[in-house]
RNA sequence: GCCCAGGUGGUGAAACUGGUAUACACGAGGGACUUAAAAUCCCUUGCCCUUACGGGCGUGAGGGUUCGAUUCCCUCCCUGGGCACCA
């Protein structure tokens, strides 16, 4: 016999299983199952012994799914793009791409030298134009769904390094490289709308199987409070203010509004400049606030730090709920990014009001106290004593208390329990309850070469055309009352110009009249202009557009009168009190001659909006209209409204306006992706993306009017790459799209996702948003993407300490595989303790593994092939392996087989049966030893063409068990026993027994508790 | 400060649903083989008392519930992780 060479066997079998092709999933999939890792950032430091532990634990059960007759799916990739590849070729001088490509390389060699399952033909990379260009087509897909728009943000940045930094970059205030100050800066940024989508991404983690604190990270990270918006009126000498000024507030405690005794504003608070005028000490407030913003944002939210603020004299608020006045200060401690960037302050009920409040001498009001008594003990919680109840101010041994209890001093609430109040009171003063999110909006901007560009163009000459919409009304010109001042705004507020006119005798209007009307509005051929035309006013619209032949950039007709409405619909408008000439004349607007195909060729994209149960237009007046070739969209009360029942919005039509439209930005048209990373780029930093300084990347044609035009020059954030590419691998090779609807049903959502757990929330939930959206557009079924997830905790060097170059306790992969074999290796990291937890290397434990592996390759000395005993074993061992492997608990798995192994160490002879039943359950785990020795018992075919092995559950039972026998609790003894005693045999036999007797001499037995097949327990005194 | 996770032999760890605490492995000690070493194999190995038989104590600390607690409850200590003036 050979010896067992591990070097040669395991090249051996990775050659043999990519000719065979044997890890590809299935085209036609029957039982899917999709097995995925978290992808690796290749550094050039090569593969971390971290890496392969979480790789062993999906390759174990996605090879153990295959012998279950499961289709797997377990593919690999590479997170390509970030910053230690940018800042190497600023140090270097070697392109990002060239190291990257490197390191990839690398990772590889070693995570194939693994021996791991993966399907090799769907590899991808996201640095790869094949693949950023669908992560730019994200970018475009969000940007016109709303989901992504540009805004001034604050963002860190070092003034030595002239860049901006990532949070993570910035360490106590300093930049981690330079060591010099870091400030905030205003810049252009963009964001995807991830707050839109916060109470899903918070209720649906409910349908999930992930760890719990990964879940309840998530809960905290999206911060879910549940409260009240009030408003409090401010009193002052405003007569430099026009409107009444009010100061509006959330908070999640409305019950504590009668204690409050003062108000502060965030030193950002827009409110604070437009009452310079009537604020006494402006002097004094504007030093404070400019000494607020020179802070960065390490010192604002420093805790230790006492805090610090400035009353705005001259001016005064109002309790809504006492009327009383109360102070207005401005103070740092309120953040400008939370809830309305002013509080209402209840310093009897609130930490930080209440050092606040004693640090400026401001009263303390009680308003709610504790539930029970015992709580109330001053001893006991801190509690001010029951008799000290009331104004508080002066009383120095009340500490601040926050909870829930009963009402005080809170006029007609009080006795009421808090939770009551807290509605009750918000209904009395008329605020609004409401929900905030902690979540905020995902900065995606970096202004940084190696990432996907972001496809957008700046083209001037199309900012300094503002698109112009013109709304108009149909007969009676009820539009005009009710939803088109509520379009106007938002329009406006997007940057459209927008016209709403009155068109002559609206009540008794000919066409003729109307088209004449609009005429007289001199639109012009350059001007980009939207039209949504009401009812009576489609006819004339289209008339307008036909006879003036003015290019169109969309037309949209809400419920247009057509040839087509029946004697009912104008009977309904009669009952609806319409005049008999109105009707008359409305009817007349439906026999005008209009050349629709020419309005088709003049508006680039028409839509008609129809509604169910409009009582005046019928759903069929879409075929007069059909020559038009318009999208049509149908709601229900979207049509059409009396005086009374006005409609006063119409957020569906929004849809059809792209948001921000006047800034000149304009979306790369997604036949021109991808946008290429340019190779003329010097790296030093400027303070601008290095993509600026390429000229021929920077200057481009706008796509829209053909000016000169300039490229967006920053790059995504890598996380945007990460949040599909699990999308990507069910159809890497798809050029049409990220990846067929047909290939994404085959096999996601994922059934395994497993990684660290310092993705918690970052790619976790932004991968979870992206599925969301996709989900929202009705590209993909489901709306969540990872079913199930585990993490695989930390490995830490020998000595207990991270691993890291300068420790020099850096553990090489290569090294391992290289002394004791990949098998090795796969085993030892599935051994040392449950996935999850964090644990140390041990050189020495590697070893015993190996002589464990060492054990099993001898065994084929000992195979008979006549049957011996050990069947017993045997089936309970692929029992307890079975179950392990279904809860990843591989540690005791592996135990199993160990002692399984030792039991065919101490026989003589193993029956070839049970030693392949054994190769069986071990081959997940060290799959080429399990292969070779396979091989070497006489079969031609892969053991991984076998199935996996059942168990014979009668060969499982024991007959005979211990029964362990206590006095008083105590073990003192046992005896062998059939594992089906009864109570009364068990009894019978034990009391007996001479031990048991020596324990009982003198003692009365109280009682004898017997749990069947485990122990007696004999209770004396 | 708040929220999680955890604390079991010299070490990594095991223990089903409240039922023999320390499986499996490492390390250590002793022995066999060997001229010798390595490798391999066998025995011992939680701590304390005892030559032994046997007994006592033991799952971070203290208390509680229970016939019985590593497991459930309360208080506290320590380690790791997350959040951090979020009203």
């Amino acid at each position: 016999m050979d010896k067992y060479i591990h070097q040669e066997i395991e090249a051996k079998w990775q050659k043999y299983w990519a000719k065979e092709k044997i890890n590809q999933a299935p085209k036609s999939p029957q039982k899917k199952k999709y097995i995925l890792d978290m992808f690796p950032y290749p550094s050039a430091a090569g593969l971390h012994v971290g890496h392969p532990e979480g790789y062993t634990a999906t390759d174990i059960y996605s090879r153990y799914l295959r012998l279950n007759g499961y289709d797997v799916l377990h593919p690999m990739g590479w997170d390509a793009f970030g910053l230690p590849a940018e800042n190497f070729a600023i140090k270097q001088k070697v392109h990002p791409q060239i190291t990257t490509d490197k390191s990839v390389e690398t990772f590889r060699r070693q995570i194939q030298s693994l021996g791991l399952s993966y399907d090799w033909s769907r590899e991808i990379k996201t640095s790869d134009p094949a693949y950023y260009k669908w992560t730019q087509w994200f970018f475009l897909l969000l940007y016109k769904n709303g989901l992504a728009y540009k805004k001034k943000a604050k963002v860190n940045w070092c003034n030595s390094c002239q860049t901006v930094l990532a949070n993570e970059q910035v360490v106590a205030g300093q930049c981690e490289r330079c060591h010099n100050e870091v400030v905030q800066k205003d810049l252009e940024q963009w964001f995807f709308k991830v707050t839109q989508y916060a109470d899903r991404l918070l209720n649906d983690l409910d349908t999930i199987d992930w760890p719990e604190p990964i879940k309840l990270m998530q809960k905290n990270w999206i911060g879910r409070s549940e409260g009240a918006e009030l408003e409090f009126a401010v009193r002052g000498s405003l007569s430099a203010v026009r409107e009444p000024v009010k100061i509006k507030v959330f908070t999640t405690r409305p019950d504590t509004l009668f204690g409050v005794t003062y108000m502060v504003l965030a030193p950002e608070h827009g409110l604070i400049n437009n009452l310079k005028l009537a604020i006494k000490n402006w002097e004094e407030v504007e030093q404070y606030i400019k000494l607020a913003q020179k802070k960065n944002e390490i010192e604002r939210t420093d805790l230790a730090k006492a805090k610090t603020g400035v009353e705005l004299k001259g001016i005064r608020a109002i309790n809504p709920a006492t009327n009383k006045e109360i102070p207005i200060f401005v103070a740092d401690y309120v953040l400008t990014g939370y809830g309305t960037g002013a509080i209402m302050a209840v310093p009897a009920h609130d930490e930080r009001d209440y050092e606040f409040a004693k640090k400026f001498s401001l009263p303390i009001i009680e308003v709610i106290k504790p539930e029970s008594l015992m709580a109330a003990s001053p001893i006991e919680s801190g509690m001010a004593s029951p008799g000290a109840y009331g104004h508080l101010s002066s009383d120095l041994a009340y500490k601040c208390w926050v909870g829930t209890g009963t009402m005080i001093n809170s006029g007609e609430f009080d006795g009421l329990t808090s939770e009551e109040a807290k509605k009750k009171i918000t209904q009395k003063v008329g605020g609004q309850l409401k929900t905030q999110y902690k979540l905020r909006d995902w900065l995606v901007s970096r202004q940084r070469y190696w990432g996907a560009p972001i496809p957008m163009i700046y083209c001037d000459h199309c900012a300094q055309k503002k698109p112009k919409v013109l709304l108009t009304h149909g007969l009676n010109a009820h539009a005009n009352d009710n939803w088109f001042p509520w379009l106007k705004e938002q329009l406006e507020n997007s940057g459209y110009e927008v016209l709403i006119p009155i068109l002559p005798n609206a009540s008794v209007p000919t066409i003729a009249e109307w088209v004449a009307a609009l005429q007289s509005l001199n639109f012009k051929k350059e001007d980009k202009i939207f039209i949504v035309a009401h009812s009576l006013s489609a006819p004339a619209v289209c008339q307008y557009i036909q006879v003036t032949g003015l290019p169109i950039e969309k037309l949209i007709l809400v419920a247009p009168t057509g040839p087509s409405q029946s004697e009912e619909n104008w009977s309904n408008m009669r009952t609806a009190g319409a005049e008999v000439n109105s009707i008359e004349a409305a009817k007349h607007f439906n026999q005008a001659k209009i050349d629709l195909v020419r309005v088709k060729k003049l508006a680039k994209e028409i839509v008609i909006y129809l509604s169910d149960n409009d009582p005046y237009i019928p759903l069929a007046v879409e075929k007069d209209y059909q020559p038009l070739g318009a999208r049509v969209r149908i709601f229900n009360n979207r049509g059409h409204s009396n005086r009374r029942v006005g409609m006063l919005s119409f957020p569906e039509i929004l849809e059809e306006f792209s948001l921000g439209s006047n800034s000149g930005l304009v979306p790369v048209p997604e036949k021109d992706l991808p946008v290429l990373l340019p190779d003329d780029v010097d790296f030093k930093p400027t303070g601008e993306s290095p993509l600026v300084n390429s000229k021929k990347f920077h200057n481009v044609k706008c796509p829209v009017c053909g000016a000169p035009a300039k490229r967006e020059s920053d790059t995504m954030d890598t996380f945007v790459c990460s949040s599909w590419y699990y999308f990507r691998y069910t159809d890497p090779e798809n050029k049409k799209e990220f990846a067929s609807q047909k290939e994404i049903n085959k096999w996601l959502p994922v059934d395994l996702y497993v990684g660290g757990a310092e993705h918690a929330v970052l790619h976790l939930m932004y991968a979870r948003f992206f599925t969301k959206v996709l989900y929202d557009l009705g590209y993909i079924n489901f709306a969540e993407p990872f079913l199930k997830l585990r993490n695989q905790g930390m490995i830490l060097g020998e000595d207990g300490q991270k691993m890291s170059k300068s420790r020099g306790n850096v553990i090489n992969p290569d090294d391992v595989v290289r002394d004791f074999g990949a098998d090795s290796m796969r085993l030892y990291e599935m051994f040392m303790g449950p996935l999850e937890d964090t644990k140390p290397w041990s050189t020495k434990g590697i070893n015993g593994v190996r002589r464990f592996l060492d054990k099993v390759w001898l065994l084929q000395e000992k195979v008979t092939s006549s049957k011996v005993q050990g069947d017993k074993l045997v089936h309970q061992t692929i029992k307890k392996v079975t179950e392990d492997i279904e809860n990843m608990r591989y540690n005791t798995a592996i135990s199993a087989m160990m002692i399984l192994v030792n039991g065919f160490q101490e026989a003589k002879e193993v029956s070839q049966e049970n030693l392949e039943l054994f190769l069986k359950i071990l081959a997940p785990f060290s799959p080429h030893l399990a292969e070779e020795l396979w091989q070497t018992l006489g079969h031609q075919k892969s053991i991984f063409c076998q199935s996996w092995p059942k168990y014979d559950p009668e060969l499982v039972k024991e007959e005979e068990i211990t029964l362990v026998i206590q006095i008083n609790g105590k073990m003192r003894t046992n005896i062998q026993v059939k594992a089906d005693i009864s109570e009364t045999e068990a009894k019978e036999l034990v009391l007996v027994d001479t031990k048991v007797k020596s324990y009982l001499t003198g003692k009365e037995i109280v009682k004898v508790i017997f749990v069947p097949g485990r122990l007696i327990n004999i209770v004396v005194k």
